[in-house]
DNA sequence: TTGACAAGTGAACATAAGTACATTATATTG
DNA sequence: CAATATAATGTACTTATGTTCACTTGTCAA
């Protein structure tokens, strides 16, 4: 058995989602084998089968147009909306305004509750290698959460003046040492109280697409 | 008639409603009978036939679960988890099933389409550092896209007997190396036909919980 | 107190839809 | 070349599902 699906195989799904999307309903094999123009019904449930062994769908036998999807077909039923986080994407930072304003917002990530569960959350886009010894790429998504307190070594999304940036925190007196994970980096020292700095939060969470 | 629904009306389209989102087809007359104590289709039939005359539902003459919900019934757009795909989560490998067989199944992760796009995709716990230095944690998540072909250097997800590990795909002839991304581990080399052994997906994304 | 409507029973029926099995064709691969 | 996987055809069959019709019961308003 192939692993994967052949082509086939996914052409007839992709018509099963196709037409619940369209109807509302899933179709009957012979609305598939017409769809193919397969002349037999056995030709559908050659498929059918094989995708229920696979996994993308599940049948209870016997029942007329009985084909559920499984998410792994890409099934997106409601209950899933319980699970999820609309995190905001902070973009490019405007001066004087919180961190969390409208102009600063570009766009808004979906996450699974696994990885935030508080409010306040949000999402921004890494740039640079500074943190690559962190396992944190240019170009990774990270979440930040607000936090009352940073503590010694947190990883912190931090803001001076419009730009975000992702580092180790150490409070030292009235400066903060925002240390990077790549020896390539040195640390950067800002005064603690000045206008344009300030901590947005605590790295609760990584995401990169390869 | 009764301009608005029935009790009995609104009743049974709520049924009709909650098993579509359930089980992602509607219900047959049957069904829907035995669930409200009904010992005739026809009950149902008229029901139905009043439903349909109201706006509420569309119907095809003779079509098993041929039940569409119109607006009227609200049915909901769906818009709020389009960008949302539920990836299975795959645990403990049992011998001689596919991969992402329901035994093999560990729960499902919500993750934005930015991340996945096609459908199969599967999500793995990483286990162990041997991927640090590619920014792949132990306890990492990592999205799986099984693809028809893999090419020297892709870090993907590979099954030995039941257990997956990450690493970088190297083919060689008859064998697959499969190179870790950290000094302190030595490369793994498997027969490529081995029975138990399996390219399961390319890995697309990681997602760490810090 | 009749009529209209909602809600339902029960049985017979027609057809839509899934199942089973034997058989064919065409690639691919060792 | 034999073995295997994929993708079908065709027929017969079973069962799931929708339809029709005659009849009952209860409620409510004219």
């Amino acid at each position: 058995m192939t692993i994967g699906l052949t082509n086939r195989q996914r052409e007839v799904l992709d018509f099963i989602k196709d037409e619940i999307v369209r109807r509302g309903y899933p179709p009957s094999f012979r609305e598939i084998a017409s769809n193919f123009g397969i002349k037999s019904t056995n030709g559908v449930k050659v498929h059918l089968d094989a995708l229920e062994k696979k996994g993308y769908i599940n049948r209870d036998p016997g029942l007329a147009r009985g084909i559920e999807l499984t998410p792994l077909a890409g099934a997106e039923d409601a209950s899933i909306i319980r699970n999820i986080r609309k995190v905001p994407i902070i973009g490019r930072i405007a001066a004087g305004v919180p961190i969390l304003a409208e102009e600063n917002l570009d766009g808004y990530l979906a996450v699974d509750t696994t990885f935030v569960q508080a409010d306040g959350v949000f999402a921004l886009v890494v740039t640079g290698d500074s943190m690559k010894d962190a396992g944190i790429f240019h170009g990774d998504y990270v979440l930040g959460k607000p936090a009352s307190q940073y503590f010694p070594g947190d990883i912190v999304a931090a803001i001076i003046g419009d730009e975000a940036t992702v580092k180790r925190y150490y409070p030292e007196g009235d400066r903060v040492r925002l240390e990077p994970a790549n020896p390539a980096f040195g640390p950067i020292i800002v005064e603690k109280d000045l206008d344009d700095f300030r901590v947005a939060g605590k790295i609760v969470a990584v995401m990169r697409k390869m």
